[in-house]
Order: structure tokens, then C-alpha cells, then sequence
DNA sequence: GTTATCTGTAACAGATATTGTTACGGATAA
DNA sequence: TTATCCGTAACAATATCTGTTACAGATAAC
């Protein structure tokens, strides 16, 4: 199964954008993300349909983050970024009436569930700023003279 | 992210060949899972390499499950399918020095591996034989007759 | 008002993984 | 010897995210 990288991407760089406080454009948010500026608006333009950051176009424009790093949490970019379940079970539709299929389905359905209220508890309770404080803790544990 | 059914149809299946008793033909099989009989071969081929059916070509050959229901769990499945994590965080590797992405990444990675292990317990927690005896129940809360 | 910046989007190729098909070789029992 | 069946290669179809190029529209600087 492939991953979708784009919720920690949105991670990585709200949390920039959020420590360095001011606009940025999709061109240096593309450096940061090691991609490219299409990309970038691309999915930066899902979170702005929910609020998270605003866009401005023309010279001077960019992007910036609207909510402060404490009020938002993991789930809310997840959310923006899709708004169906994280962890579809991968249920079998070959025979619908089928007692055996619709069993076998059950029990996995179930245990997705289980599996992805476990996910989002989490994720509802990381927001950016632990992230970021996460990231400064790291940084400090290997400064640079002597990593 | 699309979906692996393979999982769901395996399930399916062995339920039928452990109640059924005998060999089944990747034809017959085919038939239950709404396929072609080359997806039944290749997908069973995997559980045969992990000891759960043996196959055997030739006239009167087939397919039969070679453990009781009650020996196999659906995570014996699941990682004859596939050994690797089920759950696998969606990490970024943009710039792998880079604090913000490790904390971004350490944060998901974290969480993923909490719904993975709520999964696991639940997959490993269910027989074949749980499974065959929810869909006897389900049969027969529903009676042609009435249905 | 002209120009240099930036966003918004369409369009298309590439990568990856499962699924569905056809074709054919090899093995086995009647 | 023949009718079955598995084993496997090969290829198309599908779906999703990603990477790119191209261009239209918007905005501030001059």
C-alpha cells in the first residue's frame, strides 16, 4: 500500500511557518518540502478551505498560517487534507449476501474501528506546538559543533 | 488510498474450505470470490508458502485448508499476505536532518504504531472458527424463507 | 499603467500496487 | 493418451499521489 505523504508534509512546514511568523511563498515552502511550488499550493490550498492558512496572490503575497500552533492539532490537517476515514478496512463486495463475506468484513471492520479511534485520540491530542517544541528539544540534544 | 482486498477474500474463502472439508479447484474458488481463477492461485500460492493450504496439481487436485479453524487467526493470514507493518506511518523524507520533519515524523510514527498494536491484538484475538460461527448466526437471523 | 511577483489550475507523465486476463508449460489421475 | 489443474510469465486496467510545464489572473512597486 502506498503512503500519502502530504499529512507530514503540512506538519513540517505549518510548524515553520508558524515559528517564523510571517508570509511565505509556495517557492520557499517548496524548498522546504524538498518538492515543488505546484505541489505546494496544492495541498497548502486544501487547508485554506478549512480555515488553517490564508493565500494572497501578487507580489508580496503567499502564505500564511491563520491559527495560532496551540490551536491546532494533528487532526484538524488531517482532516483538511481528507475528510473520509484514515484507516478504511479493506473489506471483500464479490458476494454482499454471502454470511461467510459479510462475517469476515464484520470482524475487520471492527477492528479498524478499534485501530483508528486509537489513531485519532492521538492525533486530537497533538497539536503544532508540541511538535515544534518537540523539534527544538531535538535540536538542542545534538548541537552542531559536535554532532 | 486504494484498498488490499486481499485480506477480506482469503478469509472468505478458508471459512468455506474449513466448513466445505474437502479439496477445492482455484475454479470453484474463483466463483466464491467473483475473480479468475489465476488471482486465486497467486493470492492462496502465499498461504501455501506459510503452511495454511496445500495445493496439489493434476486431475483431482485443488486447493484444502490444511489447519483447523481453530488454528488459524486472522493475523496468520494478514502476514502470510504481507510480513511487513500493516499500519505504516505516512513519514515525510524531505530533509531527514531537519528537527521540524523529525518531530513531525516522530509524532506519526508514535501514534501509527498505537493503532497498529490495537489492530494486531484484534487480529491475532480472531479464528477462522469465530468467523464461521458469526456467519452461521447470520444465517440464520435471516431465513430465506423470510428474508 | 507597466512590470515583476505570486497564486490558481489545467494537463500530462511517472511511480507504485492490486486486480483481471490470456497463454502456456508441467504434473497427475482416469 | 487425455482431461484436469496448478504455476507463472506477461500485459492491460485501475487508482492515487507526486512531479512538471504552461498559462491565466491578481497585486504591489515603480
Amino acid at each position: 500500500m502506498k503512503t500519502d505523504g502530504r499529512l507530514a508534509r503540512m506538519l513540517h512546514v505549518l510548524v515553520h511557518m508558524g515559528l517564523l511568523g510571517g508570509r511565505e511563498t509556495s517557492e520557499r515552502i517548496s524548498q522546504m518540502l524538498n518538492t515543488n511550488p505546484v505541489v505546494v499550493r496544492r495541498t497548502l490550498g486544501a487547508l485554506r478551505d478549512h480555515g488553517i492558512v490564508e493565500s494572497e496572490g501578487g507580489r508580496g503575497g503567499g502564505w500564511k498560517l491563520v491559527r495560532s500552533l496551540d490551536e491546532v492539532t494533528v487532526l484538524d490537517i488531517q482532516r483538511a487534507l481528507n475528510e473520509g476515514a484514515i484507516l478504511p478496512a479493506p473489506l471483500s463486495r464479490d458476494h454482499p449476501s454471502c454470511p461467510v463475506e459479510r462475517a469476515s468484513n464484520s470482524v475487520l471492520q471492527m477492528a479498524h474501528a478499534a485501530a483508528e479511534k486509537e489513531l485519532l485520540e492521538r492525533y486530537a491530542a497533538t497539536t503544532l506546538r508540541q511538535i515544534a517544541e518537540m523539534a527544538i528539544i531535538d535540536q538542542g540534544k545534538v548541537p552542531p559543533k559536535l554532532a
